[in-house]
DNA sequence: CGTTAGTTTGAGAGGACTCAAAGTCTGTGG
DNA sequence: CCACAGACTTTGAGTCCTCTCAAACTAACG
């Protein structure tokens, strides 16, 4: 296990070296080269990953539109949670936006930690109530703010993806469209 | 423990009827009339409660505009999710839409659960898990959908909560106006 | 039965969209 | 090292959706 994804678990729950041990090669390293995917619509995700390295974008393909709804930069997971936990197929895409490093972990091997110890069900239960308060305040963020204060707020969180992201994907992110955002930037 | 929450968490994981008996008495009954609050913002959500009967909305306040997250009604889970798992003041409010009944569960106490079984710990995971599935869907649709597409998704979806829930709270959940919303119905 | 809360209707303004075309940037191959 | 193709962004024009404000209507409640 690398040093990044130990030091974020550790940083929720209490390990000791051995129960860490236990779990490393439970872990695969894999590279993704930009545009390759993940997940793909209409496959169980069997898996869930720890972004080691590079960028991904989680999106949703509905009559030929896309709507992205994440993007996962270094120390965070990706996959599509409601197809991982619930092992049904995935109605989402995760796709590199670059060359990528993952750590890999499997359906079986996570289910595997969780009967080795409790701690793990722990870890993924304070991990999923973290990402589930972000996304609370994307939906309010959506419900109540114009497209330029989503920009706003987006930029000022999060302004490393601005270099990192095309436009248009940040755009259809924010829920709206290239060209509106490229005018919101203008002035 | 009432009938109601019992046959839910053991739709999710197997409790003997020993680990049931023993989280009973960390259970309060709570009525809240109309208009009532179960949370407030600015102070810490110590409690999270499951509807035993009436309804809530979760909403966010913002410049004096009001933002609704959620409408929670029998057989779900209410409180700040946020402030009730970082033990920082809440910024939304979960206020009673009807005169209602709570089985309320404060956070030291579910810490105690936790302690006492792992399965505790599986159970919140599990369904924050879910729930966050369903969010994530809402996202998608107030990114993709027109103001018509996610009415229709949201009354095909609770048509039971149509009903019950006044128009201009409706129209605030799904990000439009009372006036759009009229509108819509209309034809 | 009057008052308040909620819904509908109308008119006008404005934000955001679409479509189309012109720029700009980047990487690749000659 | 330059030229070109492909990918992305910008700009323009016109349209439409949704908003706001205001007023009329309706339902609910004490």
């Amino acid at each position: 296990m690398k040093a990044s994804i130990e030091s974020l678990v550790r940083q929720f729950v209490e390990f000791s070296d051995e129960e860490i041990h236990q779990v490393k090669h439970l872990l695969q390293t894999r590279t993704l080269k930009k545009g390759e995917f993940f997940v793909e619509a209409n496959q169980v995700a069997d898996e869930i990953a720890f972004v080691q390295k590079g960028l991904f974008r989680i999106y949703y393909l509905v009559h030929g539109k896309e709507s992205t709804r994440y993007f996962g930069s270094e120390a965070s997971f990706v996959t599509s949670l409601p197809s991982f936990t619930s092992r049904k197929p995935s109605l989402e895409y995760v796709q590199a936006l670059e060359d990528s490093v993952l750590l890999v972990l499997s359906y079986e091997n996570l289910q595997k930690m969780y009967e080795m110890s409790c701690k793990w069900e722990r870890l993924v239960r304070i991990l999923t109530e973290r990402t589930f308060s972000e996304l609370q305040f994307r939906v309010y963020s959506l419900i109540s703010q114009s497209a330029q204060e989503r920009y706003e707020a987006f930029f000022s969180q999060r302004p490393d993806l601005i270099q990192r992201i095309p436009q248009y994907h940040i755009a259809n992110y924010l829920g709206i469209s290239p060209e509106t955002l490229s005018r919101i930037r203008r002035p």
